[in-house]
DNA sequence: AACCATCTCAACCGCTGATGG
DNA sequence: CCCATCAGCGGTTGAGATGGT
């Protein structure tokens, strides 16, 4: 946690204290008092940047610091004052008598963030996070693209369009599902998936493997109802989907506003099914481009009416 | 034991607001 | 007002520590 001593282009030295310099800056600051930061250095004869040694006073060799373990009663105290001041770490401190901003910043962002994203609370606004929300949204998202792209498919195919829709439906739900499991890092098991919850609000018929949903593997075995999943064939050099269900709120969800093609030819209706695997559905790494680009390849109607 | 991934936290960077000429 | 200087603050970095395989 120490970083590689060196120097600036002014010749002052950077990087880690040693305790040759703790103890002049320390006795420096005793018998005068750090007056101007400024000009400290040169007159306690430090080799330093005011900066560097305020820093290295307040945060560490201040007198009246406590140092060790933050107690429950600390972490609660700093959780429910960021509810109320956001990341004002300094205002923070002040509460803790012997706590510095640079330690509870610290203890924030490696522990206590974690803590309240474990407890379902989003860590910026301290209320049930709504990522599950988002991905229902996704999900509706989701089924207007599957709703265009069947537009599109085949217009000639009723059937196949119907059969495509409800394919990518039981996926979106599928994914849907596993993002609550990723985001709790719960394991799915019967007491927390009852029969009723897969049947009428997922319309699962049956999961006899629920560890699977938490794995994503054995599709077939989950979904028995998607059709024909392996044998979707796309006309397209490019056959990955994106992250349609994002877990993380810094990823935005597909827009289909941004949906956009101006080409008036009708499809072939020779190109009725698309080339897909489950592990491509599942890419994590495609851009929130990838609906507006696949759109963009692959229509070859009007958009005006589904925008 | 060796390797790799993740965590920790001291220290730095860059921005902002206060102050003074 | 404008500008320069400074202290303070929050965000970020990165080397060492720690844990897992």
């Amino acid at each position: 946690m120490m970083r590689t001593p060196s120097s600036d282009e002014s010749g002052l030295k950077k990087g880690p204290w040693s305790p040759e310099e703790d103890k002049i800056l320390v006795d420096y600051i005793q018998k005068h008092g750090h007056g101007s930061w400024r000009a400290l250095p040169k007159l306690a004869g430090l080799n330093r940047c005011g900066k560097s040694c305020r820093l290295r006073w307040t945060n560490y060799l201040r007198p009246d610091i406590k140092r060790g373990k933050f107690s429950d009663e600390e972490e609660q105290l700093i959780i429910n004052l960021h509810a109320v001041l956001g990341n004002k770490w300094a205002a923070i401190a002040s509460h803790l008598p012997g706590r510095t901003d640079n330690e509870i910043k610290n203890l924030w962002n490696t522990h206590l963030r974690k803590k309240l994203l474990q407890m379902g609370l989003d860590p910026v606004t301290h209320r049930p996070r709504t990522d599950h929300l988002n991905l229902l949204t996704n999900l509706q998202q989701i089924l207007e693209a599957a709703k265009i792209v069947s537009s599109f498919t085949n217009p000639c195919d009723i059937n196949n369009a119907l059969r495509l829709h409800s394919d990518v439906t039981q996926l979106a739900k599928f994914q849907l599902l596993q993002n609550m499991f990723q985001l709790t890092g719960a394991t799915p098991s019967p007491s927390s998936l009852t029969d009723g919850f897969l049947n009428d609000v997922l319309g699962f018929n049956q999961c006899s493997n629920l560890q699977n949903l938490h794995d994503g593997n054995s599709v077939s075995q989950i979904l028995p109802n998607v059709q024909n999943f392996e044998a979707l064939q796309l006309p397209s050099p490019s056959n990955s989907l994106p992250n349609l269900v994002s877990a993380s709120p810094e990823h935005s969800p597909v827009k289909a506003e941004n949906f956009n093609a101006n080409s008036k030819e009708c499809c072939n209706p020779s190109s009725t099914t698309f080339e897909l695997t489950w592990g491509d559905f599942m890419e994590e790494d495609a851009t929130d481009n990838y609906w507006k680009g696949f759109i963009d390849q692959h229509s070859n109607q009007t958009w005006s009416t589904v925008q």
